[in-house]
DNA sequence: GTGAAAGCGCTAACAT
DNA sequence: ATGTTAGCGCTTTCAC
C-alpha cells in the first residue's frame, strides 16, 4: 500500500533511454522518433504510471487549480453558481477547491490565504466581504481573482467582478406588485449589512417613488440578527408577523428562502397565498418550483454567473483583458402573486380576521372554522393547518 | 502582478542566514535561537511571504488534500454530507477538491485518477459505481478510499466503505405506514440500477412479507429511465399516476425528490395528502419542511455521514485500523402520512372520484367545482388548482 | 532526436 | 544552534 509511485525515471531505466526523453514521449513533445514514443508510452502504461501533478506544478509554476470560496456548501443558491464554474473548469483541464466561509470576513480571508499557499491559478469568491481597507491583509493580489456578488461597497479595483444588479431586480419585484394593482407593499430583508439587501432595498423604494406610491418606515422590516444569517427561512419566519398588522397586500423578500419562511409563517397564521397576501422573493433557486403556492421571484442567472465568472478568470489566465460583468435578473411569476383586485374581492368579509390573524386569531388551535359534518367540500385538502 | 514570489532564500539572504535556518525558523522546529526565530518571522511578514505548497508537499510527500467526488454539486443531500466532510477537512488542515460525477462510471474514474495526479492524501467517493471487475482501471489503489453509499454490490475489499442502511430505511418506512394502517403500499423507484433502490425495495417487500400483507407487482413502479436520472421531481410526477390506478393507499418514494415529484403530480391531479394518499420519502432534506404538506421521510443522518467518512479516512492517514461503518436512518413523521382509517374515512364519498383523476377527471381545468357564490370558504385557499 | 544538467521551493539528514 | 548538501519528480534549456 505504501509502494513508491513509479516516476519518469523508472520508465527511463526500462526503456533504456534519459528521464528526459520519457518526459518528452508522455506529453507528445515535439520530434520524437514515433516508435520510441509509443514504445515508451506502452511500458508507462504497463507499469501504471501516474504522473505527479505537483513535481509538475512545481516546474511549470502552473497548478491547473481554482480555488473557490463559497458562503456554504449546502447553499442552494451557491451550489448551482459552482456547478456552473465546474463545468467550465472541468474543460478547461483545471480542478477546484471549495472552501465555506459562512460569510465571515476572517473566514473568507483565511480561505483565499490558503488558496495563495496552495498556488491556486486563479480565485472565485462568492459574497465577498472584502474592500479597500482590508485588501492588504491577503498580501499582494499576485493571483487573478474575480468576486461574485461581491457585497461590500467599495470593492478594490485589483479584483473583477460578476454580479447581478440587485437594484433592477428590486425593482423588477415591485413593479410586478405594482401592475398587479398592489399599493400597500412591503419588504422583508436581513439584517447582515450587505450590499445585496441595501440594494434591493434601493430597488424596491425606487419603484415606489417612481409609481407615486406612498412609503411608510413600518413597511420594511429588517431582521436585526447582525452577522450571522444561520437560516433564512427561520427569519422570514419570525418577521412576517410584524409586517402583517400593518396592512401590506404584497411583500417582497430579501430572496426566496426568506419568502419560504414568510409562506410557512402564513400557512401557520392561515393567511392564505396569494388570496390574502401576495409574496415575491429573490434568487428563484429550485425550493421556488416545490412549494405550494409555488413562488414568484426574481430571477439570478446562476449557471450563467457561474460559468461566466469561471470563463473571466480563464481570460485572465491568458492576459486577455476583461471587463466587469452585470447580468440582469428577471421576474418569474408563479402562484405566490396575485392581482389586488382578486386578491381583495376574495379577501372580502372575514378576511381582515385572517389577515391579523396573528393577534386576533379565529381559530387559535388551527382547527377550520367549518363544523366537519357541514364541510361541503370533505374530499379536498383543508387549507387549515391541521397538524 | 507577475512578480515573482519571495521564497525562504530571499528571507535567508535579507537575514543573513542559510535558508534552512529559515524553514526551520518559520515551523517553529526544534531548537532555533529564539531571537533570531522571532527576527526572521519579522522579516517573513514585512516580505509577504506565502509558503510554497506546492514545494513543500514535493518534499514531504504530502499535500493535506482530499479528493471528493460527488454526484453532483447541486445535489441537496449530498451538500450536505459534503459539508460534514469539509468542517472536520478544516479543523485537520486539510483542503478539498469537489469533482461531480454525475453517476457516470467514467467520469467517477476520471475524477479519481484526476486526484491520483494531484497526489491527494485520501479520496472521499459518493455513489460509487466501482465494482471489483473495473477496480484495476484505477491503477493501484495507492491512497486511502472510503466510499460513501456505494452503489455497487461487490466493493473491492481495499476500498473502506461508510453506508446507511437503506434496507432496513426501506423496512422502516412501510413499518411506519403499516402502523398507520395502510394495507394496499406501493413503491416508487428510480431504474438506474443502482443498489440503494434495489435495498430500499427490498426492505419494503421484507416489511410487507414480515406483516403479512399481500404483495402485488402493480404497486410497484420503477422508472425506466437507465442510467440519466436527470431530475427525480419529474421521475416522481411521470410515474406517480400508474401507481394511483393500482388502489395503493400509501406510497414509498424511492427518496424525497420523488416523494415531491409525486405530491405535485397529486396537487395537479385534485389528490389530497395525506387525506387520499400518504406518501413517505427518503433522505430528509431539507425541503421536506418546506413543502405542503410537509413530507414524512426517511432520514440520513447527512453531517455524520460526512464527518464518519473523513474521520475515518483521518485514521487511515495515520494508519490506524478503521472498520466499516453502517448508519441507521429513521423515520421522520410529518404531515404526508397519515392513519388509513381517517384517510378512507375523509375520503368516503367522492372520493374514489378524485383518486382516479388521473383518468376521470371530474373538473378537467382543475377548477373548483363548487361555483364561486357558493363557496362557503371564500377566503381560504381553493385547494383545486387554479394557475 | 536524444542526453546532460540545471532548477522549481522546499525539507531533512548530516555535518559542524 | 546553524550551515551544507542532497533530493522530492518533473520540465526545459543547451549541447551533441
Amino acid at each position: 500500500m505504501k509502494k513508491r509511485k513509479v516516476s519518469i525515471e523508472d520508465i527511463a531505466r526500462r526503456a533504456g533511454v534519459s528521464h528526459s526523453t520519457v518526459s518528452r514521449a508522455l506529453r507528445d513533445n515535439s520530434l520524437i522518433s514515433p516508435k520510441v514514443r509509443e514504445e515508451i508510452q506502452k511500458i508507462a502504461r504497463e507499469m501504471n504510471y501516474v504522473p505527479n501533478a505537483i513535481a509538475q506544478s512545481l516546474q511549470t509554476q502552473r497548478t491547473n487549480t481554482v480555488g473557490v470560496v463559497v458562503t456554504s456548501i449546502a447553499d442552494p443558491f451557491y451550489a448551482e453558481v459552482v456547478e456552473g464554474i465546474e463545468q467550465v473548469a472541468r474543460t478547461a483541464g483545471l480542478s477546484v477547491f471549495l472552501t465555506a466561509s459562512h460569510r465571515d470576513f476572517e473566514q473568507e480571508i483565511a480561505a483565499i490565504d490558503n488558496f495563495h499557499r496552495r498556488r491556486v491559478d486563479g480565485i472565485l469568491v462568492t459574497d465577498s466581504r472584502i474592500n479597500k481597507k482590508n485588501t492588504n491583509k491577503i498580501g499582494e493580489i499576485a493571483v487573478p481573482t474575480v468576486l461574485i456578488n461581491s457585497q461590500t461597497e467599495d470593492q478594490p479595483e485589483t479584483f473583477h467582478t460578476v454580479t447581478v444588479d440587485d437594484f433592477l431586480g428590486g425593482r423588477l419585484a415591485v413593479e410586478h406588485l405594482i401592475e398587479l394593482g398592489h399599493r400597500a407593499i412591503g419588504y422583508l430583508g436581513v439584517g447582515d449589512r450587505s450590499q445585496s439587501n441595501y440594494l434591493r432595498l434601493e430597488g424596491y423604494r425606487t419603484a415606489l417613488r417612481e409609481a407615486g406610491l406612498p412609503e411608510n418606515s413600518d413597511w420594511v422590516a429588517i431582521s436585526d440578527e447582525e452577522n450571522t444569517r444561520i437560516n433564512d427561512v427561520d427569519t422570514g419566519k419570525k418577521m412576517l408577523p410584524k409586517l402583517l398588522t400593518t396592512g401590506v397586500t404584497g411583500i417582497f423578500c430579501y430572496n426566496d428562502m426568506v419568502a419560504v419562511g414568510a409562506l410557512l409563517a402564513c400557512q401557520e397564521l392561515n393567511i392564505l397565498i396569494p388570496q390574502n397576501l401576495s409574496l415575491v422573493g429573490f434568487d428563484d433557486i429550485a425550493l421556488c418550483r416545490y412549494v405550494t403556492p409555488s413562488l414568484t421571484t426574481v430571477c439570478q442567472p446562476k449557471l450563467e454567473i457561474g460559468r461566466s465568472a469561471m470563463q473571466m478568470l480563464l481570460d485572465l489566465l491568458e492576459e486577455k483583458s476583461v471587463e466587469n460583468l452585470v447580468l440582469s435578473p428577471f421576474v418569474v411569476k408563479r402562484n405566490s402573486t396575485t392581482a389586488f383586485e382578486q386578491q381583495s374581492a376574495g379577501a372580502e368579509g372575514h378576511s381582515r380576521e385572517f389577515l391579523t390573524a396573528n393577534s386576533v386569531l379565529i381559530m387559535p388551535d388551527g382547527q377550520c372554522p367549518i363544523p366537519p359534518t357541514q364541510c361541503p367540500m370533505p374530499n379536498v385538502q383543508c387549507p387549515f393547518s391541521i397538524t
